[in-house]
DNA sequence: TGGATGACCTTAA
DNA sequence: ATTAAGGCCATCC
């Protein structure tokens, strides 16, 4: 495991309830502009292994990357279920949600 | 148009 | 077989 993963799932692990993030943004934290997509493989491949909220990670745009009526339709409720509203096609408000670390 | 974003696919050990 | 690491270009607003 490189720096970059263990930044990556830190970050992750580091959401709070109720507060959600971009991929772009973890991997800019993590170090790496330009490796939103390790930080995808990470959640998508090793979210259980470490036991990271995976829910709580979506795109840039607010909204859930993955099929709503799938895996998509279960983490919209875990994003319910921590308070957060999300629109019918997916759409939260990021801008209220949004976890920054650093800034914090 | 242009720029940021991405829930994958491939190779190695 | 499984786990881990790495990246670039199409897509959407």
């Amino acid at each position: 495991m490189n720096e970059f993963s263990n930044e990556c799932i830190k970050i992750i692990s580091s959401i709070p309830k109720g507060k959600v993030m971009s991929y772009g943004q973890i991997a800019i934290l993590a170090g790496s502009p330009r490796g939103a997509r390790q930080v995808v493989r990470l959640l998508h491949s090793s979210s259980d292994k470490y036991r990271l909220p995976w829910h709580r990670v979506i795109n840039g745009q607010g909204k859930i990357s993955l099929d709503l009526h799938s895996d998509g339709e279960l983490q919209v409720q875990l994003l319910e279920s921590e308070g957060i509203e999300i629109g019918l096609i997916g759409k939260i408000d990021i801008n209220k949600y949004r976890w920054n670390p650093d800034c914090q």
